[in-house]
RNA sequence: GCCGAUAUAGCUCAGCUGGCUAGAGCAGCUGAUUUGUAAUCAGCAGGUCGUGGGUUCGAGUCCCUCUAUCGGCUCCA
């Protein structure tokens, strides 16, 4: 029998012999299975390393984030090791651990890394990982800090500077030195697979007007096993990458003539944009919006008056000129000061409150080139945009239903893992901003107050406001795990100043409405990449472009193809025939390339009973059935997918 | 915009260190075949190798410009 102390402090007996593996699935199963490393009296050891005396065991695991955190931080040390020894002279900034992986930003000097250098930093990180050494954390003063670095490496003197003595501490392993908050594994010893990503700049303290360093990212494992996962993930995330899919279905393409981030809409993805667009106006026909139209020019005037010239005046599309009147104009980067003028085209009383002005706006932005990404970042898309004039009292109420409306739409499109995030003002750059104090800490409050009352799961972001009003927004990760904002809702004191809107209160005076920008696709373009890379193009059954196709067996079969195809047009499913002289295996293989929901075979046998025989995409042959029986089933299939929205 | 990489037929790709009329599969067209649950067979056609310039006896291949795309950074009303 040994005695093993826990890192609670807590002591188990076990039997000599027993390994810290079988400690760790005495603790928990799930804990065993993330055990990547193991710490007996201060000696790294194999997790199956017999114990056979008494002593202290620390179980190093990635069950959590800070397991992964010191796993990936302290594979950045090796990283660095690798890189002060194949490119002498480097100076090093900083190398943290990431979501998936870590970096390290280096200044090379002259130097360069690319592609082909990948291996050669690969397997001097190995060599170092398998001298097994340990991470060893010591303090040091200020100045002795400073004089480590002094006169070699000025970013790392720039950082000391910035913190208080008495708090720096250094990280040695092997003959490497590095200036670090700590978190890491025992020994290099536990990395066993790493693999270099990618290279890239990066700013100098993000900042664009800095310096450019070189950011080397790469992802380590304690198993080459996983690493192979990892990779083979990735593989799998890339087939659904919105672009390839949108290439594959014929959705949508651009053009190097057109110009870039200007996304031309194929017929399949006209139409199921608008089905898109008709399932949200239906929706907000029930919440009491009214659509309305707006043009794609407005004068310079509008955005200067709005306050969106000043703000984003050189990010747009230049300004066209008339030269015979002398008039500039700007391409429409928002709809809301055109909404604002449809407000003042007439007077309003509080009984007429709220009013609710939707409009499929398309706008463009001058996006910098290097931003432009498929169709989620764009120079012309279409934002599903309304705004809300309401009274002080109706704004909550407003604001809850706006929230309403996005759950929904992401409800009826299966996005069940978003983040909301509440975007605030960064408090040290006022001159971000527009407006007045004491409405910026109303706008703020009512937003945090809706998120709670709605019982939403937020995180608060300084500095992520909009310039006129804070917001609430509606994040989802794309294939890659990358975050992306779709739904958006807004308050608004300001532009209702700007534009000097009013109505007429019951007390017979004029007051002021507060106005809500909300967009629950927040564009379509946007919407649409991140809903085909949660599909992977198998979107919801009442959204396809095609339902159901009808394959004969052969060309002898087609009028009862037809037939059936009436039935369907009859029935609003929305479905084709293929009666191309091919075999039914190639026109199976291709309707389920093209990801139709529902293949139905036509011959002899089906035109005599008047059925179908009925394959669904992805899971094989259901068998024949009636044709009106396939209709209810398919109807049914809709129905559970598409709940009608209730105010 | 910045750093790095990439660009060959409608699509996916091959073309080694520069060397005879640039290849393949799929898609397309023509013909044969009339087919029972993921590719029937044969033939034909299709590319000024992203653009413009340069080096060279000779450039898809090497160098530069521009354009677009990809991975990041910065930005995102």
């Amino acid at each position: 029998m040994i005695h093993i102390t826990l890192p609670d402090g807590s002591v188990r007996n076990f039997e000599s012999g027993a390994t810290p593996m079988d400690v760790a699935k005495d603790i928990s199963e799930s804990f065993a299975r993330n055990v990547i490393a193991a710490e007996f009296n201060q000696e790294v050891v194999e997790t199956s390393t017999p114990l056979t005396t008494d002593g202290q065991l620390t179980l190093f695991t990635w069950r959590d984030e800070g397991g992964k955190k010191a796993f990936w931080h302290s594979s950045a040390h090796i990283l660095a090791q690798a890189l002060e020894e194949l490119y002498p002279g480097v100076k090093l900034w900083v190398g943290p651990a990431i979501e998936n992986g870590f970096y390290y930003d280096v200044d090379l000097g002259d130097q360069t890394i690319s592609e082909k250098d990948f291996k050669a930093i690969e397997d001097k990180m190995l060599e170092i990982a398998r001298g097994k050494h340990a991470f060893k954390m010591r303090e040091v003063s200020k100045q002795e800090a400073l004089n480590y670095y002094q006169g070699k490496n000025e970013y790392k003197v720039d950082l000391i500077e910035g913190l208080a003595d008495g708090t720096i501490t250094f990280c040695d392993h092997s003959t490497f030195t590095d200036l670090c908050r700590g978190g890491h594994i025992p020994n290099t010893g536990i990395v066993k697979a790493v693999k270099i990503m990618s290279v890239a700049g990066a700013y100098y303290k993000g900042d664009e007007n800095e310096k450019q360093l070189t950011r080397v990212y790469g992802i380590s494992f304690p198993k080459q096993k996983e690493l192979k996962e990892y990779l083979e993930l990735l593989e799998e995330a890339k087939k659904r990458d919105h672009r390839k899919l949108g290439k594959e279905l014929g959705l949508f393409t651009f053009s190097q003539r057109v110009g870039q981030g200007l996304p031309l809409w194929l017929p399949k993805g006209t139409a199921l944009r608008e089905r898109l667009e008709n399932f949200l106006k239906n929706a907000q026909k029930k919440a009491g919006y009214e659509q309305v139209i707006s043009p794609h020019i407005g004068s310079k005037e509008l955005y200067v008056t709005s306050g969106h010239y000043a703000k984003y005046g050189e990010d747009s599309f230049q300004p066209i000129h008339t030269p015979a009147e002398g008039e500039e104009f700007l391409l429409k980067p928002m709809n809301c000061p055109h909404h604002c003028e449809m407000y003042k085209s007439q007077t309003w009383s509080y009984r007429d409150l709220p009013k609710r002005f939707a409009e499929f706006g398309t706008v463009y932005r001058y996006e910098q080139s290097g931003e432009l990404h498929g169709l989620t970042r764009v120079r012309g898309f279409t934002q599903d945009d309304a705004h809300i004039f309401c009274t002080p009292e109706q704004l909550d109420e407003e604001f809850k239903k706006v929230i309403d409306l996005v759950l929904y739409v992401f409800n009826s499109l299966g996005f069940e893992d978003f983040l909301t995030q509440v975007s605030i003002r960064d408090p040290q750059k006022p001159e971000k901003y527009i407006g007045a104090e004491e409405n910026w800490v109303k706008a703020e409050n009512a937003i945090l107050k809706a998120a709670k009352d709605k019982g939403l799961n937020y995180v608060v972001e300084e500095g992520e406001a909009a310039f006129y009003g804070p917001k609430l927004d509606f994040m989802v990760r794309d294939a890659l795990n990358r975050s992306w904002q779709l739904g958006t809702i807004q308050v608004d004191y300001n532009l209702p100043e700007r534009f000097d809107l009013t109505y007429k209160g019951s007390d017979n005076e004029l007051h002021r409405p507060i106005m809500i920008h909300r967009a629950p696709f927040g564009s379509m373009e946007r919407f649409l990449a991140i809903l085909l890379e949660h599909t992977g193009g198998n979107f919801p059954l009442w959204l396809m472009p095609e339902q159901a196709i009808l394959l004969s067996i052969s060309e002898k079969y087609e009028k009862y193809a037809e037939k059936v195809l009436n039935l369907f047009e009859n029935a609003e499913i929305r479905a084709l025939v293929d009666n191309r002289n091919e075999t039914i295996g190639k026109k199976i293989r291709e309707a389920e390339m093209s990801k139709i929901p529902f293949m139905l075979i036509v011959g002899e046998q089906e035109a005599e009973d008047g059925t179908v025989s009925v394959r669904k995409h992805g899971e094989g042959d259901l068998g024949s059935m009636k044709v009106e029986d396939f209709i209810a089933l398919l109807q049914r299939e809709i129905e559970q997918t598409l709940t009608p929205f209730e105010v």
